[in-house]
DNA sequence: CATAGAATAGTACGATCGTTCGATAATCAG
DNA sequence: CTGATTATCGAACGATCGTACTATTCTATG
């Protein structure tokens, strides 16, 4: 691996931390550069513009968000035991984040109303993980974890408002029993959609045969 | 009234309609100037600094949000029906003002790392507003219209949810149905919590003896 | 109608933004 | 080691930011 390789993979490292906290738009190559100990150019050079940056800062997150949450995820068996443990794994993340914060969810008022490739690319992220969580709770479905008639795509819309209300109640108000409450509601959420047997038996092992597909096309 | 308050008002109008598409720290007073048709000291001249003004717009916007979901709803009769009706018009006016978008939930994201005045002024707002929310979730928990041991504050972080969702789904993605299905949702969130004499029986005109267009700027 | 006070315009300042462009330093291949 | 390639720097540009200051225009009142 080449020297230029090497730091461009540090710079959008500091620049996924930096832009954790200050926002995709609020991300400046100056303040990156001086955390960088570079010059600005030096920092610019490894990105042809600024827009840039901000794509390879949110695949680097795809990346790390592929790899805490969804794989860990996918190595539970089929059903409410894997959604329970994405669901486990989601929001303690987005809870313990609470320093950092997720550059989705800011991205997502960010650039809700401006056009470009940034927003394209944080839009075509945030439906791959929409997709794979509905993929996982329709799995619960049709192996009949869930009650005849649950509607899941209702069912996915709930608990991504609550992830979002999680990160809403740590970043901004900084209540600190925001995890357990959200994980509380979702176990709330479990018992009014799910069949109890299989919901009070959750084995920790199992038996994995998942390919590793991280958020790829349907 | 002076020409002075007349003119500061329509500002912080703009200012607001502005805001809630590029975010109150996107708002900047050369845009806000060139908007009004003014100059940009003229602009600032009715405003100590850019903060007092960022602090105007949210002051303003918490004041068209109580009267148009708020005050509404508490025309409504204590309990689910009144909880009902807030639910019912907060969502609406979630889904919209999707051409717009409201500052409190982009703001949430923007200041939750950024300390200031404008931070203190949106935490008071918005905890003031998940207040109002519990005190009319916890009525409808006093007057038997929810299932006893249901837990209000959980309940309360659901509906919370529910909203940042909604607004999430129709700004960034676009999703058309998004408000349909939050009402879905929040009918099987009721159902799941609340006596079901009182959920059936809710009549659809309640709040037809209110003022004409709610949702219409003052 | 005159005039004090308020409202607005004009201009300028220092900072910082993203970006460009040559010069220089570091790295790698032969 | 040498030469070529790559990485980094330093300086500068034009734009835009919030803000300060002065001048001008408008408004309202005696």
């Amino acid at each position: 691996m080449k020297k230029g390789e090497l730091t461009r993979a540090a710079i959008v490292a500091a620049a996924l931390e930096l832009s954790a906290r200050v926002g995709l738009e609020g991300l400046t190559i100056g303040a990156l550069a001086e955390r960088m100990q570079m010059s600005k150019s030096g920092v610019f050079a490894h990105f042809g513009s600024r827009e840039d940056l901000q794509i390879a800062v949110l695949k680097a997150y795809e990346q790390r968000f592929v790899d805490d949450v969804l794989i860990p995820g996918l190595t539970a068996p089929r059903g409410l035991p894997r959604l329970r443990a994405i669901m486990d794994r989601w929001l303690e993340r987005t809870a313990l984040e609470a320093a950092d914060g997720c550059i989705w969810i800011s991205g997502a008022s960010e650039y809700d109303d401006r056009p470009g490739a940034v927003r394209e690319e944080l839009v075509t992220m945030v439906k791959a993980w929409q997709r794979e969580l509905t993929r996982a709770a329709q799995q619960a479905a049709d192996l009949g974890d869930l009650h005849p008639g649950v509607p899941v795509a209702e069912l996915v819309f709930e608990l991504y408002g609550l992830a979002l209300a999680l990160h809403h109640d740590t970043r901004l108000l900084k209540a600190p029993d925001s995890l357990s409450r959200a994980r509380r509601v979702f176990h709330r959420i479990l018992a009014a959609n799910a069949v109890s047997e299989r919901l009070v038996s959750v084995p920790e092992n199992d038996r994995s045969n998942q390919s590793p597909s991280p958020l790829s096309h349907p």
